[in-house]
DNA sequence: GAACTATATTCCTTTATGGGTATATAGAAC
DNA sequence: GTTCTATATACCCATAAAGGAATATAGTTC
């Protein structure tokens, strides 16, 4: 069962957090760890975590590594995005995260080379 | 974060499948076991589990457990319940649970003195 | 090639979980 | 009270996962 495999990458705080940013658009590692304000190992692993089980794809821009959703979602991940952001709306965490990338995005727009954001 | 704990309930086949059945109507568990097919304690500790994070609310009759889903869920119980009524749709293994239930929903009603379905 | 940067991987420890077997509990029936 | 039924719990084992520290890798720059 699929759908067992998508609800086991969304049972980790972290994870949804990653999931929840990256719906703003693709991310490079270093600037999901400022957004969330994590250590690497932590969101390296956990975005390996999501790509093994094909809830992110990769691509290399130079050094850095760039997240994105899937282009092509499985109706079953689509309609469990479409959940999580519905639901993340009240919740502090979520709402913090998103105002610190939108604190954050000039920075990183001019301070990178890769193509996110 | 209490959505982390829905998907934590949500990332087991068997919690599926017990939640996924459950929309149907209250049920006992008996008729869980003879619903999906799996021994009497996987069932009941999946339940225990459930019950434990409020996905399931429980009610005796008599010798009987019966359970339910929660009669008030919260906001992000219900959009997750309904979405996972959604993906459900194409599943073989949901759709032969539904099926057994309702082949066997006379017997259920006629041999139990407990109120499920 | 050497140094640097961004990211991934390895190793370790701790904790949670799933499944099974056996046993306990609570209520019903006698 | 004894027995039966339905369900829950305790115990054990194997596995997975999370987190951190240290190290490896790949690409860039000089």
């Amino acid at each position: 069962m699929k759908l067992v495999q998508i609800y086991a990458c969304l049972c980790d705080p972290t994870r949804l957090r990653l999931l929840h940013v990256l719906a703003q658009g693709p991310l490079c590692v270093c600037h999901f760890q400022e957004t969330l304000n994590e250590p690497q190992v932590k969101i390296s692993k956990h975005l390996a975590y999501l790509r093994e089980r094909g809830l992110v794809e990769v691509e290399r821009a130079g050094n850095w590594m760039v997240y994105a959703l899937p282009a092509r979602p499985s109706r079953e991940l689509k309609a469990n995005l479409a959940c999580l952001q519905d639901c993340a709306q009240e919740d502090p965490v979520f709402k913090r995260d998103l105002s610190r990338l939108k604190k954050l995005a000039p920075k990183f727009a001019e301070t990178s080379p890769c193509g996110c954001s």
